[in-house]
DNA sequence: TTGTAAGCGTTATCAT
DNA sequence: ATGATAACGCTTACAA
C-alpha cells in the first residue's frame, strides 16, 4: 500500500534509522541527507502509520477524548474545537461517546491499554474520582466541567472549569432581583454521583437561602422522574412543574437545551415567556439565541475552555505540570426574563 | 502496564499462537485449553492492543467515518447511534470532522494510510467522486447521504440516502397545495460540487415547474451571500428574502437548522408563522420539534439510516457485496404552515 | 490441536 | 552523523 520509512531510505540512499530521526526531527542529521530524505519522502507520498507509531509507547501523538452525553450542543462545539486545535499541533484526537450510566474512568483505562493514547481529556461525567484512578492511567489527564474532590492530589490532574454552584446562584438572584420569589428548578442527576448538575442545583439553593426564600422541593423536577434528558427532559417537567405550581414566575434550567424544552411548555400551555414565566439557561449553546424568545442564559466560555483543555493537556505532556483553572461564566440577558 | 497475550500464554501455559486463535476463535483449540486461556485472560484483565493489531493490515476492526459538518445536529444523532452499532460488533469508530472546502476523499486516504481502517464511512461531502478515487481507497467505502455519479461503477461502493430532489419537491408541492405561489429558497452550496443540497434545489425548481409557477432567482438566497453556515446563515438570509420579497409568503430552507434561523428572523421581525410567512425545514431534527411554533420538515429516518450504513459496511467487510439503497423521508406538519 | 517463528512500520539503543 | 538491530504486541503461515 502506502510508501514506508524502508521505501524513503531505499530511495534517498541512507538508512531507516537516518529517515526515522529527520522525519521527527530527534537527533542530528546533516543537512544534505535530511534535505534527501524529505525530498524522498515527498515523492512518495509517505505517510506515516499511526498504528506502528503507537506501538512505541513513548509518546504516541494521540489524546483521547471520552465525553458524556456527546450530543449536548455544548459539548460538540467544545469538542469541535478541541480538535482542530489538536490536529494543528500535529496530535490525532479518538473521540469515544460515553452514556450517563457508563463508568468513564473504567472505559478510559481499557482505552489506554487498547489505543495507547498519550493523553486523556475526560469530558462531563462526574467528581468521584480518586487518587488511585489517575496513578493507574499512567498517562496525563485533564478533567473538561468537572474536578476531582478535594481530596485528590491536584498534582494527579489538571481542570478546566467554571464554578457551577456560583454561576446559578447568580442567575437565580438574576431572577430574584426581578422580584420573582416562586422560582421553579428543573435538574436531573444521575444517582448520587455528584455532577456539574448537582453544584448548579446546590447553587441553586444557596441563591434562595441567600435571600431569605424558603427552600420548596415541590419546585424541583424530581430526579426520579427522569424522561429523556434534553429537550424532552426539559419539557415534561416543566408541564410537571406548573401544574402543581401555579404561583410559580420563573424557571431555572441545568442546561439550555433543558431550557428550550421548557420553553415549549410554557408557550404551548398558552402562556407567554417572559410576561408569565421567566426562563433562565445554562451553557450558552447557539441555538437558544434563536429561540424565541431568545432565551437568557449563564453562556459558558466555550471557545476558552477548549483551548485551555489543550493548553493543558501540551503542558502536561511536555512538563509534566498540571494545572486548574477556573474560568468566568457571563449571564446573557435576551429577553426572557422579566421583572414580577 | 497491560497484560499482553505473552503472559497468558505463559500463566495459562500455552502457546502465544494458541492464545492469539482462542481469544479471536480463528483456527481450532480443545476445549480445554480454551477455557484456560481464557480464565487466564480474565484474571489478568486483558486488553488487546489494537494498534498491534491493526499493524497486521488484515482485518483492522476500526472503522474510519469522516463527516463533513460534524455539528449539525442531523449528523450528530447519526453518528452517535452508528457508533453505537459498530461498539456492539466489536470494532471501533474513528470519527473525524472535515470543513466543507477540504476534499475528503484526500484525507479519507491519508487515513488509511495513517490509520489502516478496514472501512471507510463518508457522510455528507459531495457527490464528485471516481471510480479511481474508491479503487485507490483499498477499503470498502459507503458513502452516507450523497451518491457517486451514475457515471461511477456501483460495484465499488455501497451508498444510504434518500431521494434529495424529490423530497424537497415534495416539500415544496405541500406549500403549493396551500395555495402559496411565491415561496422562497434558502439554499447554500460550496462552489459547483453537487451536493445534497444543491439536489434539494433542483427539486424546488423542479416542483414549481410541474406547478406552472414561474422560477424566480429573487427569491433563492444567493449562495454568494454565504456568512456562517447554519442558524446564523438561516438567520441572515431570511432577512434578506424578506426584505427583497415582500410578497412572499411560505419559505422552504435546506436543513432544519437553517430553518430555525429564518424563523427567528422572521418572528424577530414581528411577523407570525404561519400567519404571515409559512416555514418548512429539512432534515428532522428534535429541537425543530421544541421551536416554537414547532417546525414542519422533512424528516429524514436517521434511526433507519444509521442501520443500513453499519448493514452495508459489514455487508461489503465479508462479502465485498455493495449495496445502494434510497429510504423514504417523511413529511412531518406540525403547524409552521397554513394555507393562504 | 498446538507451538515456533517471521513479519507489520516505527522508534530507540547502540555501535561505528 | 549515521546505520544495524532489537524491541513494541499481535497475527499467521508453517511445522510438529
Amino acid at each position: 500500500m502506502g510508501a514506508t520509512i524502508k521505501d524513503i531510505a531505499q530511495l534517498s540512499g541512507v538508512g531507516i534509522s537516518t529517515v526515522s530521526r529527520v522525519l521527527n526531527s530527534s537527533g542530528s542529521a546533516s543537512k544534505e541527507t535530511r534535505e534527501k530524505v524529505i525530498a524522498a519522502a515527498k515523492e512518495l507520498k509517505y505517510v506515516p502509520n499511526n498504528n506502528a507509531r503507537n506501538l512505541k509507547m513513548v509518546h504516541s501523538k494521540t489524546i483521547l477524548l471520552l465525553a458524556k452525553s456527546i450530543v449536548n450542543p455544548f459539548f460538540q462545539e467544545m469538542i469541535k474545537i478541541i480538535q482542530n486545535q489538536i490536529m494543528l499541533r500535529g496530535y490525532s484526537l479518538d473521540i469515544q461517546n460515553i452514556d450517563g450510566y457508563e463508568d468513564e474512568m473504567a472505559l478510559a483505562k481499557q482505552k489506554v491499554l487498547s489505543g495507547n493514547p498519550c493523553a486523556l481529556v475526560l469530558m462531563g461525567g462526574c467528581f468521584g474520582y480518586e487518587d488511585a484512578d489517575f496513578i493507574s492511567l499512567g498517562i496525563p489527564c485533564v478533567l473538561a466541567t468537572v474536578k476531582a474532590a478535594d481530596t485528590v492530589d491536584e498534582n494527579l490532574y489538571s481542570s478546566v472549569l467554571i464554578n457551577d454552584k456560583e454561576e446559578m446562584a447568580s442567575a437565580v438572584e438574576y431572577l430574584i432581583g426581578l422580584g420573582h420569589k416562586r422560582i421553579g428548578c428543573i435538574y436531573n442527576n444521575y444517582e448520587e454521583a455528584i455532577t456539574p448538575n448537582k453544584l448548579r442545583f446546590e447553587g441553586y439553593k444557596m441563591a434562595l437561602e441567600r435571600n431569605g426564600i424558603p427552600f420548596d422541593p415541590f419546585l424541583v423536577s424530581s430526579p426520579k422522574d427522569t424522561f429523556d434528558s434534553g429537550y424532552k427532559f426539559g419539557f415534561n417537567m416543566m408541564k410537571y412543574l406548573m401544574e402543581r405550581n401555579p404561583d410559580m414566575t420563573a424557571v431555572v434550567t441545568m442546561a439550555d437545551i433543558m431550557a428550550i424544552g421548557a420553553a415549549k411548555a410554557v408557550l404551548s400551555s398558552g402562556r407567554k415567556i417572559p410576561d408569565d414565566i421567566s426562563i433562565v439557561g445554562f451553557d450558552g449553546i447557539e441555538v437558544a439565541e434563536y429561540y424565541h424568545p431568545a432565551l437568557d442564559t449563564i453562556a459558558q466560555p466555550v471557545q476558552l475552555m477548549a483551548q485551555q483543555i489543550v493548553e493543558a493537556v501540551m503542558e502536561m505532556l511536555d512538563g509534566g505540570k498540571t494545572s486548574h483553572v477556573v474560568l468566568k461564566s457571563n449571564l446573557v440577558k435576551r429577553g426572557s426574563c422579566k421583572a414580577v
